[in-house]
DNA sequence: TTTGACTTTGACTTTCTTTGACCATTGTGG
DNA sequence: CCACAATGGTCAAAGAAAGTCAAAGTCAAA
């Protein structure tokens, strides 16, 4: 699937760059061999905020799309969870943010692997939210 | 019974592949002469989590269903607590199984302050239940 | 013979990806 | 200031998997 090669090389560009990536649309799809609008789709499925991604560009001569992996604190990354999850959580998100912690290191693989699979079984997002922000004061707290 | 003939060709592949296998849906399908729909079937009835196994899927393209086998028989209590646990239980068992895993040194204070939490927020039996077992699944990998 | 558990099938749904046509913004030369 | 070229953005349609569910089939036990 191009989009997996396109995320993987973007991740070891930015890794490359030390967090910060600056690149040209059509010259990468070129690259690439894909369509440009197919840099936009990898960046809005995978290069999201809750992943701590920023993303700028400029069109018109000289444009660029900018990639910024935004390195907050850990503590700072807790609090910001614990808004974000709010009253009500859908399974993709509760997933995305459990893949979070386990790699800002917040949680060990063992205790993301138990919480996914526990947040895989809850049927309704409320108890889901409840649960997760439960688990955050867990071993936070 | 060609649901058989599946079930005994993927656990041959899993063993093959050291307990973790990926496998596209219709590609097997096609191979061996059944609707698609079949291999759902027979990882429902028969690679269920009571008998070890996670199964994890994606669609679209570059989609796949994964097959994990849990080693929980290598862990005796693990494997009779699960089996304990049943279709339903009620928070207060639930709450001295996660003790119990605790004093048993299977799972660390921390992960057992997180289950707690979570339990404790699941409201009915069954669903309490079904993520007990889950987390004795993940701890087990 | 009826019943009920287990299987088989296929139509329909949901999710994720790829593509392309068309739109918006910016810089530059007249 | 204006026209135009060079970028990037948006969106909807088509494509590629996998999931769901209910109807129909099978078969053994009561």
């Amino acid at each position: 699937m191009i989009s997996d090669v396109i995320e993987k090389m973007l991740i070891q560009m930015l890794s490359d760059e030390g967090g910060r990536l600056e690149l040209r649309r059509n010259e990468l799809a070129e690259r690439l061999g894909c369509v440009p609008s197919q840099i936009n789709y990898v960046i809005t499925s995978r290069f999201t905020p809750e992943r701590g991604y920023v993303i700028e560009s400029r069109r018109g001569g000289g444009g660029y799309i900018r990639i910024t992996k935004k390195m907050i604190h850990n503590d700072e990354y807790l609090m910001h969870l614990f808004c974000a999850v709010g009253d009500e959580i859908d399974p993709r998100s509760a997933a995305l943010y459990t893949l979070e912690l386990m790699e800002r290191g917040l949680i060990s693989e063992r205790e993301g692997r138990m919480l996914g699979a526990v947040m895989s079984v809850i049927p309704d997002d409320t108890t889901r939210a409840s649960a997760l922000k439960k688990a955050i004061l867990a071993f936070a707290g």
